[in-house]
DNA sequence: TAGCGCTAGTCTCTTTTTGAGACCAACACT
DNA sequence: AGTGTTGGTCTCAAAAAGAGACTAGCGCTA
């Protein structure tokens, strides 16, 4: 409860405000991770079948081993994805979703589908932004 | 398309993977900047009613107001927000959440609903792995 | 058998993004 | 006259991300 002390009244506004608890907020501490640059083009790509790590780099060619080796195991800890190392030579690694995953993806998948409904209006309001901004 | 042209049979999964066209992709397009940090909660708040710009920072108090500054006219160059400005004195400054922002957030909201209602489980997977790090 | 490629990473260095904080101008109130 | 309020911008430091070299063991091929 933030609301200042000295206002007695119970403000509607910041009333609604103060149902937040910033500090233990489940809705940051989960989205902060899944609204990675990367995280869901790899929960898009792996919704659809397990992949293997050369796989999803060729998939998506502009992402960075680096951020691929991070991106996949922040997933992973999270309990959105598995990681399986096959005994091949070399050894070859495959990432699969998991039920909480599959889970997450269900209403995160609407969303997707919006962007793309949508793009064409995302566009366009651009446009519209960039060219009022010449003033 | 991306197959290459050595391979000549159409491989199924191949085949899934080329649907994406990278370069001119709505779902990243929109989604890299929603994605952003603040941004979801931002929307969370002007999904609730208009904000000024000084009640939004008193509302999320870690973000920086070069950051508030930034990904409010982010969201507004995209369409999802308006920005309106009150001849007082001195100015204030009040955004409030466009038809396509309200649109955007009701797949949004579910996925925020979501992050709620799973995130013990999250937790739980997070400490899970820990330990196994442990090793 | 020497050389090359494949696997899934890590390590280092550079560039980009973010955060912290000072500063601004005009007006209201004390 | 001094202080607070408005919504920003500017600068500098810190953190995150990207680019590319490097690793090791095995298979294939010349």
């Amino acid at each position: 409860m933030v609301l200042s002390k000295t206002s007695p009244q119970l403000q509607r506004e910041e009333f609604d405000i103060t149902a937040w608890d910033m500090d233990n907020c489940p809705v940051r501490d989960v989205i902060d991770r899944i609204a990675g640059k990367w995280s869901t083009l790899l929960l898009e790509a792996l919704a659809i079948r397990p992949y293997r790590f050369g796989e999803l780099r060729r998939l998506i060619p502009d992402i960075s081993q680096r951020m691929l080796t991070q991106t996949l195991r922040d997933l992973q800890r999270d309990g959105y994805i598995e990681r399986e190392v096959f005994p091949t030579k070399p050894p070859s690694v495959e990432y699969r979703m998991t039920d909480l995953g599959r889970s997450l993806f269900e209403p995160l998948s609407k969303v997707l589908r919006w962007a793309e409904a949508n793009h064409a209006d995302v566009k366009a309001a651009r446009e519209r932004y960039d060219a009022s901004e010449l003033a």
